[in-house]
DNA sequence: ATTTATTTCGTAAACGTTTAAGTAGATTTT
DNA sequence: AAAATCTACTTAAACGTTTACGAAATAAAT
């Protein structure tokens, strides 16, 4: 049993009332210096801390916030909670914290229990499955605020959300192919029912558009495991290996991106030369593989400090904005310069390429 | 302001005591099935969910366990996370995390943050730096039980610990290298302070001492930064340039030995014929580097799941062992196989390598 | 000396629960 | 018919706080 101490305890070795150990503590008003003194000694000494839980009740306020993330171990995720956290712990605020395994049950049962555990707000980045309006309308009937993170719903205006221009990433990644020279260049997207695979699409078909090229089918594959390489080896190594190859990839994550790497050291092909590759979210593979790997970045640290600002705000009172988009940067590497003039440039900046 | 319910609302909406709610919310004893139906039918229609910081004070007990991570975007970490969060969940309990940033301070902000919240355990991966005994100390005198994950402490024996056989894990990376023909293996470590740095160097000169090599003090070298590549750049460039070069380098961390990847195809050598490499922890990058990377696994999902089942069992009555540890296990990859008979092995076995 | 103000404390209620103890009324036992 | 038991409920206290209100003691003003 964990040993806790109590106002009450003070107050009892102190021969004094509560309400006075209580007035001590917080600096009120309406108190000697003497006691004040006398009590915040005995404090110290018996060890005393507030309970959070009888303040929550008796104020009917709680600096608590929920996180709801498909996978934490997922390194973008990771850079959102370590965003989150960062605010919060200069807040003040509790961070719980839940993954919801893309589940649309366990992503429920998360969010009853934090309402249960009263948290004041919840920042969420849904799962990818359909219909989870439902999830968020408990949220909604007790008129506890949340934010969305990087993940928009079907339906939803008038939803707070932290997202980023994951078309325009796209398409800044496409563009800089062409203009690198590339003209067949294929995409490995993601399911059909994931809104940012395919807003990753629309950048995609966009940037082709843009640059009088057609779209061909065959050169967008669909991928389930996008968050491992095996998918993207044997995708890239069907399409390298038929009669019409493409001479560029365009995947949605970096760890596709690197399993094409596989396949075009397998087929005895050079990147960037024979074969471009770009990838997204610029995570810690793209600057670690080689040739180094030019990636759509996404800046999760800001997006979960700027979620968490928008969540404090709302419960404060309601203000903040209702949605905050982050520009895409493109972090271009060697694995998609074919023109090797800009090759200086990228070790020049910091090592790990130039932005455009 | 949410929009909270009590028993009190649905009491008075049927005209019972709050007793009476109570119980039959709870299934208890004492209630007719006629007012226990009433009852819950207007508990659902007015959305009702009880208050876990009311339950917490009267009951005297909270599930909910506090996690202080050094850095959550860290893989190792995260993976530890998701374990305790897989098992957190089944078990019911809330998940409380804070972020170390390996900063004393900051750690015991974060612990004191999680007494206040009533916490009825911690596990906690301590900072790297030195003494934080003080730091444990506030929750062994408010008798709150916690679980050491990872680090050891210098002092402590009679800790619960969840650990990971360090000095095995590099004996069998270096002990490895050898048998694979190397013989002058340099090694890149962490500060000196570090006790897990400090647990692999010794495996490190045990495998060399077992295999009557003798240590080369110029083959030992100091870094800082240990999550990224830049130092195993210049590190291993400043040895690979110089007239006794090593042949082989075993690393603290997978992203150091990708900074010798760098400096060997700059030098144009070649891995593993010219420079064998191991690295630590078995990250994504291992596996998703070229050639791949011989690792030592860290089981950190596993290891945040033995932790919770420690800390649980603590809880519950204080049953549980003290110590766990985890078995090194080394992933066999290209990096290091000199004699390419075993490369067959390593696609037959799971793509990723063949454990030893 | 009485009134008024000021300082410093205590009393009691409240937050949302649980639970020991008490109490009617109905039912059973003697 | 009285006594005992059972059923289904209520009252009240408690968990650890905060806070409106009241009150005693001292100081200041009349």
């Amino acid at each position: 049993m964990p040993n806790r101490v109590g106002l009450k305890d003070i107050a009892k070795a102190l021969n004094v009332s509560v309400t006075t150990v209580s007035r001590a503590l917080n600096n009120k008003f309406d108190i000697s210096k003497d006691t004040r003194d006398k009590i915040l000694k005995k404090a110290e000494e018996l060890n005393y801390r507030p309970n959070a839980h009888a303040i929550s009740l008796r104020k009917n306020e709680y600096y608590a916030i929920g996180v709801i993330l498909p996978s934490i171990d997922h390194y973008f995720f990771s850079t959102v909670l370590k965003g989150i956290m960062n605010k919060a712990h200069m807040a003040n605020y509790l961070v719980i914290i839940g993954e919801s395994s893309h589940d649309l049950v366990k992503e429920q049962e998360i969010i009853e229990k934090f309402i249960a555990h009263c948290v004041s707000g919840v920042i969420i980045s849904p799962s990818n499955k359909s219909s989870y309006g439902n999830n968020l309308a408990l949220l909604k009937s007790k008129r506890i605020p949340y934010i969305l993170v990087d993940r928009p719903l079907e339906d939803s205006k008038n939803e707070r959300i932290v997202r980023f221009d994951d078309e325009y990433g796209a398409f800044l990644a496409v563009d800089h192919l062409i203009k690198q020279g590339y003209r067949k260049i294929a995409m490995i997207k993601g399911f059909d029912y994931c809104t940012i695979s395919n807003a990753r699409f629309k950048g995609y078909k966009k940037a082709l558009e843009n640059n009088g090229l057609s779209l061909n089918p065959d050169f967008v594959k669909h991928c389930g495991f996008i968050d491992e390489s095996g998918e993207g080896y044997h995708l890239s190594k069907q399409m390298l290996t038929s009669m019409n190859r493409p001479d560029a990839f365009f995947t949605v994550t970096d760890e596709i991106a690197s399993g094409i790497y596989q396949t075009v050291n397998e087929l005895g092909m050079k990147i960037p030369n024979e074969v471009g590759i770009v990838g997204y979210s610029n995570s810690k593979i793209s600057s670690v593989i080689s040739p180094r790997l030019t990636s759509v970045e996404q800046p999760g640290m800001l997006m979960g400090e700027q979620a968490f600002d928008f969540l404090q705000q709302t419960i404060i009172d309601n203000s903040s904005t209702l949605e905050r988009t982050f520009e895409a940067r493109l972090v271009v590497r060697a694995s998609s310069l074919r023109n090797h003039i800009q090759t200086s440039t990228v070790t020049k900046e910091n090592n790990y390429g130039v932005s455009v």
